[in-house]
DNA sequence: CGTATACGAGACACACTGTATCGGAAACGT
DNA sequence: ACGTTTCCGATACAGTGTGTCTCGTATACG
């Protein structure tokens, strides 16, 4: 008797497919990415062996999904903040204190799990794992653009390397001890941006 | 007859060591993290399997040994490019322009390899890696505090943020295309840390 | 030159992998 | 409602990596 059954079978498999991602999450949290196995997976998310296959061809395959439904819903959380506010220089504010917020919960919640940019760089396929980060790198370049249309962004650096100056910088949430240390975080990067007096 | 043999036996198993670590970190560059395993590292150094088990007890171990020794060798240049300048504020831009080029090379020169910081993430202990990427902090963090004796550093936030704010923000460099865009991130960096007006 | 150390090779039990097959149970479509 | 399709758990299997051990050999050490 299959755990969780539901309603149409379509439903049921995404169900049994987030378990997998949540089981193999938690497993690497507790014992290091390198010793998570397909076996230990299957047992913890109480399916048959056989079936994690019919879902995953590897544990490789199932990080990296992992990472894409980590990134895809940070992006929801980020349209949401963005589209609340109506100036562009607001929204860029609301939207990078929010991504930074995002990875210093991750790490303050969960007891040490690796970001998704961290983990990026385990898979064999960088670019694969590039591309779903890069939406949001496009997300923050669209609200530096507005921000330069404005102009209130310094004009001596491209909109895009600026994004990815953000994103890196705001990275730094996930080291940081407390919620203040990450708005003063936020206030550092945004001085950067700032048009050249 | 082993490849390589010393005249003491002390430099020899120092060099063994270091070849594994070669290995190691090619086999990962190639393949991907997850897949490398002792018997093709020791295949590929060209010493027997059980050899290798009395130098490591796992892959892990190695790559934590690799990463130890990357971060060794950043450490070693930086102090070299410190101590070529004697006012703090260019101490602190070629420190920083150093350290934005090592990522930035690292990326360039092989293929996609890991960052050292993104490495961390896979290893079990994060706290043990943390340690060594601490000594660069901290090279960071007294540059930052020369600097701020001199009343050219922004007073809002204390230095050792601004240090984490500095290594992740130069982390970018990892992803920028050309050194021109690398000494543009720098000079980004640069910007936020300057005082208050 | 005797001793201690490191080595390669091989053997071993164990775990994980990837694939295949099977009968049963649930959803699907008419 | 009923036949069909789909999914499932269990089991089996060969192939590979793991971790440990022993043994005979070669080298460095004192």
């Amino acid at each position: 008797m299959p755990r969780l059954w539901s309603e149409t079978i379509d439903a049921h498999r995404r169900e049994v497919r987030d378990a997998i991602l949540d089981t193999t999450a938690r497993l690497a949290a507790e014992h290091g990415v390198l010793s998570v196995t397909m076996s230990q997976i299957a047992e913890r998310t109480g399916i048959g062996r056989a079936t994690l296959y019919k879902y995953f061809p590897d544990v490789e395959a199932i990080l990296f999904a992992w990472h894409e439904r980590q990134i895809a819903s940070h992006l929801e959380l980020l349209a949401q903040v963005r589209d609340q506010a109506d100036d562009a220089g607001t929204r860029l504010e609301a939207v990078l204190k929010a991504y930074a917020m995002i990875h210093h919960q991750r790490v303050r919640h969960h007891q040490h799990k690796h970001h998704g940019a961290e983990l990026a760089s385990f898979l064999h396929q960088d670019k694969h794992i590039a591309a779903a980060q890069q939406q949001v790198h496009s997300m923050i370049s669209e609200l530096l653009t507005a921000v330069a249309d404005a102009g209130d962004l310094r004009d001596d650096v491209p909109p895009h390397e600026l994004a990815t100056y953000c994103l890196h910088a705001l990275d730094a949430a996930s080291t940081l001890p407390s919620k203040a240390a990450v708005g003063r975080l936020v206030t550092v990067v945004l001085t950067a941006l700032r048009p050249r007096p």
